[in-house]
DNA sequence: ACAAGGTTAGTAAGCACTCACTTATTTACT
DNA sequence: AGTAAATAAGTGAGTGCTTACTAACCTTGT
């Protein structure tokens, strides 16, 4: 399928080409790893010569950190809440954590590369996660903590701390996730559709804090 | 510190040296993966000269491979069971999911190297992650789901599929983590004993599926 | 004395990256 | 419209450095 290109078209625009290069490279890294992916077998999966990819990037770190640029062109790290906006103004509970859920494990599934590079980017102690950590993950705990909060508030939930509860509740997805991503790809210990693991999910903690 | 040893002691008898070397090898592979550490760096950080290495292993793979053999004489890798046994007889689920809870947080606290190196090793494929998860983790997924069952027939839980709940709980305790040890070391989010968390996380399962 | 523990100085292969060059596509001019 | 100059895309053959790994030799405790 890369040789499709090889063979057809011998050129490439430069943004095409370097759009190609970065997906490939995201996808390479969350599999080996930065240092464990060469540049050769970048190029050699794009189908073209080395020296191609420091046409496009100065060098190997600049490819790495492009590919958020590219990511968030591409697919923009979308804003969980405004999804659900209508469920929180309703206070629908159920709705809230379920379709959160349920949103997270879709993503999960649908962009497993991105979510293996940001793992070996949080292990490898790179800029790439610290970034996406401090946009994405912080404000989704500012967000529905404060949710947990006023329905604390309204006497819907009972007293614990919201950010415990924030941490439970995504702790379940993301694990499920991980899970069917890196240890049970099969899916032997549990199998069961992202509706109904949502579902469960949400009734879990909605019942284990309701009043 | 690893200089002490060079300096006083500039011979080591075989064991040691061998132990000390998947010691220090399991913390540099689980900072920098297997294929970001060399041999060099491996050596320096135990103060011998890098032949020293194949002196004991006959190569990398190899080095990598014992680790878990080192691991598990060393810190056996414990039925995580036996330590709740009198819990699980009594039926004293707080008492089963508190500790069961608290010794994972704090087993996690202790081998932040090991769980590191358990992700990279689940990232790159290798087979010390496979190994462990089938020993491991499947017999958790198991035991404590039949434990479920046994009170679900009591008529303490409700009818969920028990899977799904041993998911959801290794999952809030698991990203709790994962959480303080890759992405949040500061603890900026949620700064909580792992007494608290293992007392929220076991409330809110316990909650969520009693009838 | 001598074996176990350690070293020094390599080797071949692989790495990120460069350079001089060729080939394809636009653009500009008649 | 036809063509030549300018520019953009791509290549092959390197560079120097690092890597895993080896072989021949030294050193120390008993």
């Amino acid at each position: 399928m890369d040789k499709f290109f090889e063979a057809t078209t011998t050129r490439m625009a430069g943004d095409e080409r370097r759009q190609q290069l970065c997906k490939i490279a995201m996808r390479l890294f969350s599999e080996r790893g930065f240092r464990g992916t060469t540049t050769k077998e970048i190029a050699n999966a794009a189908g073209v010569s080395e020296a191609v990819i420091f046409k496009h990037f100065s060098n190997k770190d600049e490819l790495y950190a492009s590919i958020l640029d590219n990511k968030a062109c591409s697919h923009p790290i979308n804003d969980p809440f405004s999804e659900i906006a209508d469920k929180i103004e309703q206070k629908d509970d159920y709705g809230v954590f379920y379709n959160m859920a349920l949103n997270g494990l879709n993503h999960h599934k649908e962009d497993e590369d991105f979510l293996r590079l940001m793992l070996h980017s949080a292990l490898e102690g790179h800029e790439l996660a610290r970034v996406f950590f401090e946009n994405f993950i912080t404000y989704i705990y500012d967000y529905l903590g404060e949710y947990i909060r006023r329905r604390q508030e309204d006497g819907a939930f009972r007293e614990v701390e919201p950010r415990v509860v924030v941490r439970a509740f995504i702790g379940m997805f993301v694990h499920h996730s991980l899970n069917n991503i890196l240890w049970d790809k099969e899916q032997k210990l549990l199998k069961i559709s992202n509706e109904d693991a949502a579902h469960e999910f949400a009734t879990i903690l909605l019942e284990g804090i309701k009043k």
